[in-house]
DNA sequence: TGCAAAATAGTACGACCGTTCGTATAATTC
DNA sequence: GAATTATACGAACGGTCGTACTATTTTGCA
């Protein structure tokens, strides 16, 4: 890796960090190269602009969450188990301290819901990459008899999603002591829901 | 009504839905202003800061939906009949017209999760209120012999508010026409498993 | 109708925004 | 070691930000 990707990674790495507290909006260059201590134009010169800074730090972001919480998933035993591990792991990733202002994805999510162009695209693409991973996921369990043969799982991915998202929120926003707990209580209750 | 308050409305009305698009640190007071035909000093006169313009603006919202989704469910017949008119009444509150960027209240919730200060004070202090709406219709519906006695009416919030923050997402971020089916359908299986 | 008060406009400010440009230094290749 | 490229810097640009002050218009009441 020659020096310029390092810088880039150093970059990005902390890039991550300010976005999750303020929103790729509220990333500003000029506060990101002051903490690093680069200058403006230094860092500029590495993405030529600013929306291409934004899209490779939520890039940088669902790269991450896809080596923390998908592979570890895939390396658990197929079914059940998988989904519980994707669960688990899916809701550590929420802490992650490489991200203190909570889970870029999400903040991002709602950050560009409504403007149109390459950052929602990325956005709705990764997303796609997750569900059809829950998906598959569910259909293995239900392959291996652990879930019922009716169950649908497109459903199953949008339940899944609601109880991170409200663990997101109740945790984050909230600081419910108690968030993790229920989003497992959800998440039970759903798998108890699924089985044969 | 005088006129500094008629104005002052109409203010905070396009506020609401320009913040609903761009978040609250996305809305400026030029942009607003020129929107409205007013200068930028004339509206900030209003407001006498941009904190307090926001805070205002996060006001307006939560009075809203306190009007249109609490107010309703009040007057559909206690026990499972109001949750569920709660339910109908928050899934059409998300498609207000009024906030075409989506609901303000979870833009706002996750832009300043991380974000100590009046805004987060008061976007906690409102969550508080309709969470306790929340557990307040489900004790009713155990009273009236609807829900099982024994049910966690904390973690029936939760899961309540999971359900609309997953609805928030597959319907603005994937624009997935059948996210209110799923909703509802998520909803109904909370339902049956809350009953007797 | 006249007049104080309220409401709005006008002007200016320093700070910071993303971006461009020319230049200097460091790294790599020949 | 020389030539070339990659990397970073400093200064400056036009704009917009929130905010402060002053002037002007509009409003509501005596």
């Amino acid at each position: 890796m020659g020096k310029g990707a390092e810088t880039r990674e150093r970059i990005l790495d902390q890039a991550v960090r300010l976005a999750s507290r303020d929103g790729l909006e509220g990333l500003t260059i000029g506060t990101l190269s002051s903490e690093l201590g680069l200058s403006k134009s230094g860092l500029f010169a590495h993405f030529g602009s600013k929306d291409e800074l934004q899209l490779q730090v939520l890039q940088a972001a669902v790269e991450r969450f896809e080596q923390n919480v998908i592979r570890p998933a895939l390396a658990a035993p197929r079914g059940e188990p998988r989904l519980r591990a994707l669960m688990e792991h899916w809701l550590t990733w929420e802490d992650n301290p490489d991200m203190p202002g909570g889970c870029l994805i999400v903040a991002a999510s709602v950050e560009f819901d409504d403007r149109p162009g390459p950052l929602r695209d990325y956005l709705v693409h990764s997303h796609q990459r997750r569900y059809d991973f829950i998906v598959k996921a569910a259909r293995i369990a239900i392959e291996a008899g652990h879930f019922r043969p009716d169950l649908d799982t497109d459903q199953f991915a949008f339940d899944v999603n609601a109880v991170l998202l409200g663990y997101h929120y109740a945790h984050r926003m909230l600081r419910d002591r108690k968030a993790r707990e229920h989003a497992r209580a959800n998440f039970e209750r759903l798998l108890a829901d699924s089985r044969i």
